[in-house]
DNA sequence: TTGTAGGCGTTATCAC
DNA sequence: GTGATAACGCCTACAA
C-alpha cells in the first residue's frame, strides 16, 4: 500500500551513494553542488521524508521528551504543558505526554515505556498516591535525565523546579492576616505530596508568628481537587456557628473552587462572611466573580 | 557514562543467542521454561529496557500517535487531549503533542516532524490561518492516517470527528428566540475554519425561520479567543442604545468570556440587559456567575 | 568529493 | 527449542 522512500531510493534513481544522498540533505559541506541540488529536488519529487527513527537507533537521541502529570486538564497543567511544549520545540524537541490519573502504577508504566521509548529526559509532577520512588533511580541509571516539577520528590538526586510552597503560603496567610481575619482554616493537600506539606509548614508557621492559636479542626484535607474543596468546606461550614472560620487558605484553586460553591450553596458571602483565597494562578480565576487573591507574582513555568 | 543493557548482553551473560533471549521476553511459546526464568531474571538484574527505537524500525509502528491542536489550553482542548490520551493509552499507544500556536507554518512543520518520527496515526484540529491543505494530502500519501477533530479540512479524504456545528448554531440561536429575544448579534470567528461558517450559518437560518431581519452590522468578527470577543462585544456595545443587541451568540465560549468581560465593565447586567450564549463547554462554564446556557447535550469528546 | 564497510538494537525467516 | 543471517533506514569512520 504504501513506499516509503529512503536514501536507497533516491541513491538508485541518481545512481550515486546512499551517504552522498544522506551528506546532501543534511547539508554537509563536502558535497558537489550539483549533486546536492539534484539529491534534493529529487528527494521532494519521490515525497522523501527522513526516517527519525532510523536516526534515532544510530545516534542514541529521539529529540524527544516526556512528560508525567497526574491529570491533563487538572489545575495549572495545560498551561505547564503548554509551556513546556513552547520550549522544547524551540530547542527542535517534541513532548510525548502520559497522564497518571494520579495513579502510581500507571506513572510507573509511563515511566518504563517512556524509557523504552528512549525519550532524551522526563518531566514528571508525581502522583498523590505516589510511595515507591524507586523507578526514578531505576531510570536516572539509565542516564535518563529526570526533572519534577510542581510535585517534586526529593533525596533521589533529582532537580526540582517549584515555587518556594511554604513561604508562598506563609504570605497568603499573612495576608489574611493583615486583613484581621483570625479565624483561619486550611484546606490542606494529601501529605504524601510535598507541596501539601510546604504548604501546611507555610500556614502554620504564619500563625506561629502572629500568635494566633492553632486549631486542629481548621485544618481539613480536601485533596486537590473540586470535590475536595467542596466536601472539606461543608465540614468547616456545619461547625457550630462561633466556631466556623472566617478565612480560608486553600492548598490550590481547584479546592478554592470547591469551596466556593460549598459557601455559596449554603447561603453565605464571599467575601463577607467568609474570605477565601487559593493558589497557582488558575486560568478561571480572573473569571470568578469574587477574584481569588494572591500572595505573589510568582509564575509557576 | 551510561551502559545501555541491551539483548546482546543478557545473551553473552547466559551464553545463548540473541533470538532465545528475545523470545524469551516477548512470551513466545516455543522457549524452555527453564531458558526463559534465567533470561527474565538476568534482564531484571542487568536493569533492561527494551528499545522500542529498534524494535519500530523495524516492525515499522511506532506505537504513537501525533497530535496537533492550534493552542493546548485553549477551549476545550485539554479535556480533549485528556480524552485521546485516555484511549490511546488504553490501546497501549502513546501521544505525541505538539500545538501549532494558530500558525499554519508551524502547523505543517509539526506535522512534518510527526511524519518523520514515523508516528501510526496525526490528530489534527486545524489553525485559524490554514489555507495549503497539501501537507496533508502529501503524508496521507505516505500511509499516514489523518483525522480532523474539532476544527476540520474536508474534501481531502481524511475523516472528521466534531459536533453537527450547523445544526448546534441553530438551536442555541432558536432557544434564544423561544425566549422572546429579536435583537440577537453573533460573534463570528474567522470563516477560513469551518466551524466558523457553519455556526454563522445555522445562525442566519434560524433567523430566516422565525422571521427576523438578518442586520449585517450583528455579525462581528471575534475570533476564537477571548480578546477578540470582548472587542467585537465592544463594538456592539458602542451601537447607539436602540441598536443594540440583546442576546448574544458567541461562536465559542472564550470569546463569550470575553464578551461578558465587555458587558459587565460597560455596567450592563447578564442576562437581564443583554443574554449570551457560547458553544463547547469550557471547563471554565459551571464556574460562571451567569451560567452559558447551552442548546444540547452534544459532547465534543 | 564520493564510496565502502560496519553497526545502532531489534525482529523475520529459515535452518538445525 | 535454538541459532545464524539478513534486514529495518540511517550514520560513523575510514578509504579512494
Amino acid at each position: 500500500m504504501t513506499k516509503r522512500v529512503t536514501l536507497k531510493h533516491i541513491a538508485n534513481e541518481l545512481h550515486i551513494s546512499i551517504m552522498t544522498v544522506s551528506r546532501a540533505l543534511n547539508g554537509s559541506p563536502s558535497v558537489d553542488k550539483t549533486t546536492r541540488e539534484k539529491v534534493i529536488s529529487t528527494a521532494r519529487i519521490l515525497g522523501y521524508f527522513p526516517n527519525h527513527i532510523a536516526k534515532s537507533l544510530v545516534k542514541r537521541k529521539t529529540h524527544t521528551i516526556g512528560v508525567v502529570v497526574p491529570e491533563i486538564t487538572y489545575s495549572f497543567f495545560p498551561e505547564a504543558i503548554r509551556g513546556i511544549e513552547e520550549v522544547v520545540y524551540k530547542a527542535g524537541y517534541n513532548i510525548m505526554l502520559t497522564h497518571s490519573a494520579e495513579d502510581s502504577r500507571r506513572e510507573i508504566a509511563a515511566i518504563e515505556t517512556l524509557a523504552s521509548k528512549r525519550v532524551d529526559g522526563i518531566l514528571v509532577s508525581v502522583a498523590e498516591s505516589d510511595t515507591d520512588f524507586q523507578i526514578f533511580q531505576q531510570v536516572m541509571q539509565l542516564g535518563l535525565q529526570v526533572v519534577f516539577f510542581d510535585r517534586c520528590v526529593f533525596k533521589i538526586g533529582a532537580s526540582c523546579v517549584s515555587i518556594d510552597d511554604e513561604n508562598s503560603a506563609l504570605m497568603v496567610t499573612q495576608h489574611l492576616i493583615n486583613h484581621r481575619y483570625k479565624k483561619i482554616a486550611h484546606l490542606r493537600g494529601p501529605l504524601s505530596v510535598s507541596i501539601s506539606r510546604y504548604r501546611l509548614n507555610g500556614f502554620k508557621k504564619s500563625l506561629k508568628k502572629n500568635n494566633i492559636p492553632f486549631r486542629e479542626n481548621y485544618i481539613v484535607e480536601s485533596g486537590f481537587h473540586e470535590s475536595g474543596g467542596y466536601n472539606a468546606m461543608m465540614q468547616l461550614i456545619n461547625l457550630p456557628a462561633r466556631e466556623r472560620p472566617r478565612a480560608i487558605v486553600a492548598v490550590n484553586d481547584p479546592a478554592a473552587f470547591g469551596a466556593m460553591k460549598a459557601i455559596l450553596e449554603a447561603g453565605l458571602r464571599i467575601p463577607e462572611d467568609i474570605a477565601i483565597v487559593g493558589f497557582s494562578d488558575d486560568i478561571r480565576v480572573e473569571l470568578m466573580p469574587t477574584p481569588l487573591r494572591h500572595s505573589c507574582g510568582c509564575n509557576k513555568s
